[in-house]
DNA sequence: TTTTATTTTCAATAATTATTGAAAGTTTAA
DNA sequence: TTAAACTTTCAATAATTATTGAAAATAAAA
């Protein structure tokens, strides 16, 4: 294979991979574009590239910086600003833990904590109130685990969860 | 809070979560609902309570058949089809997460492992390569996390999460 | 068999989400 | 200052995804 297929192969299979979690096509190979860009790129280089206007550019590439996986770049010189991307795989997979375990898990934790709540004793309610119990039981455990990943460094983590794995 | 809205509430956040993942949010609205159902529930149920058409709950409805989160029952004396959801949420996590791993990561992992053939040497090339190579470590390493997560059983996999937590 | 109840399908449509492109805003240099 | 280079915003529009509802298919009962 060819390394420009091979890229645009890559690129492709990361926006697919990103639309079923939920993630916008676009953002998600803006940033497989600066992961594997040898030098930052600018916003005319990303248009270029994906074939995308230049608003679409700048929302992606801002939302990326938001979820602190792009930096800005300045390049001595250049007057327009460049990007790049966390390049160690590890940090990125924290960062992006982080900022999902922030934004869905964390709410929804909250709220099922409201819910149980009910001032009501009937069995309809005993029986709410235990699954309630289990669901919040079970996405406290995942949110701890996460909490712990993401402050983890990456031996310590690969050596612990390589250990589970070999058991 | 009402028995009632706590019920509602419970099945919007779920609604809304879902679709934060990626996942349809009526289809998350269906499984929650019979999630806290304390019978089997019609598609006449379903219909009526979420206020979506039959068409709409036939599609999710089965949707959450294939998913492995929701079975048919039989009622004596009924000729219509009920349904329940698996109420074990643990159960529930681990059939979750065993299809979001072969819809999800499979297919990148095979994709990703097509790419390293690249016939080139170029720095470019090598570049490109040492990051596939990582994101390939990364997402294998995850995916075994998941395998053995799927296979073990409740306890195993509280107790060895927990001691991760706590360390 | 025919009738009736129930489920499934799918074209049409609605709702949602993403994208464009041009105008407005900002920053830097002359 | 002013002008040019560049970035941001956002209403209009396109693309995608979800939903409806009625017709077709299937299954059970008469």
């Amino acid at each position: 294979m060819k390394l420009v297929d091979a890229k645009l192969k890559y690129i492709q299979t990361w926006g697919s991979l990103a639309s079923s979690w939920g993630i916008n096509r676009t953002m998600a190979q803006v940033h497989a574009l600066l992961l594997v860009a040898t030098k930052p790129l600018s916003t005319e280089d990303i248009m270029k590239e994906l074939q995308i206007s230049r608003g679409n550019t700048n929302m992606n590439v801002r939302a990326l910086i938001d979820w602190g996986i792009v930096q800005k770049e300045s390049i001595v010189g250049e007057r327009k600003e460049f990007f790049s991307a966390e390049k160690d795989v590890w940090e990125l997979v924290k960062q992006i833990t982080k900022e999902r375990k922030k934004r869905e898990i964390e709410p929804v934790l909250r709220t099922l904590d409201e819910l149980q709540i009910i001032d009501e004793d009937s069995n309809e309610a005993k029986e709410f109130k235990h699954v309630l119990n289990d669901l919040s039981k079970v996405t406290h455990t995942v949110n701890g685990i996460l909490e712990k990943a993401i402050k983890a460094d990456e031996h310590w983590l690969l050596s612990n969860f390589t250990k589970i794995i070999k058991k």
